[in-house]
DNA sequence: CAGGATCCTTGAGGATACTG
DNA sequence: CAGTATCCTCAAGGATCCTG
């Protein structure tokens, strides 16, 4: 018993931590919804800020450096005239994709459980 | 060009709405880690606690009050003598199975992408 | 053992204004 | 347009003590 409890306990703490350490880096509202955004075409700052709602510009702006110094985005001057700035998500940004795949599932399925909770309630009164 | 502006920035928002809804559940350190550890058994709150690396017990006490709060989690009481009371993941906190392996894949990946990073750094040097 | 109560710190995030 | 600077608020989270 007491070895079961030993390996279990090691067992989590070895699941545990790669979630920590993703988490560590991902976590907060802008991180993915930013991420997400530069999936359907590079964008300029005020093009992000448009499509992900309700971020203010000085979050984006350290958002995204953020996400630049742990090599998710990528910032791309372009030197034409006037000069233009976009963001593009990387290669490595890219892995993350089965983690943005499997919580935008569970959070659709989320969304239409709680509506039917509301329904059935107000189906019952 | 102003169209496909368009059509591109309600996608977007179509897709980040869901990534929102759930991270408004499961963002913070805790949520994942602690639904991660109860997958390995049903436990005591002391048992959550150990394997939890790093959580106090207040914090503790609050998240599986919002976990169970929002169905994830179901809190037991044994009326055993002593009383045991023990908590177990849901069905519905079962549906998280997705997002915690990929998150749980690419902290793997992750974790050793830095580790060769600062191999390559020191045999740079 | 299983927490609640209390107090405190820190950082995430927001509001507003300003600049090259 | 693409941000930075400043100031502010609030909630996440931590520390400590206490109880049935």
């Amino acid at each position: 018993m007491e070895e079961s409890h030993k390996l279990n306990h090691s067992e989590c703490q070895n699941r545990i931590r790669p979630i920590k350490d993703a988490l560590e880096l991902l976590s907060g509202k802008w991180k993915l919804p930013i991420i997400l955004c530069l999936w359907f075409g590079d964008k300029r700052f005020s093009q992000v800020s448009k499509d992900v709602n309700g971020i203010t510009d000085r979050m984006l702006s350290k958002e995204l450096r953020d996400l630049e110094a742990n090599g998710l985005v990528k910032r791309v001057i372009h030197d034409s005239y006037p000069v233009v700035v976009e963001y593009t998500i990387t290669e490595y940004g890219k892995t993350l994709k089965p983690v943005i795949d499997a919580l935008g599932t569970w959070g659709t399925e989320h969304r239409n459980r709680l509506q039917n909770e509301w329904k059935n309630k107000s189906t019952h009164v």
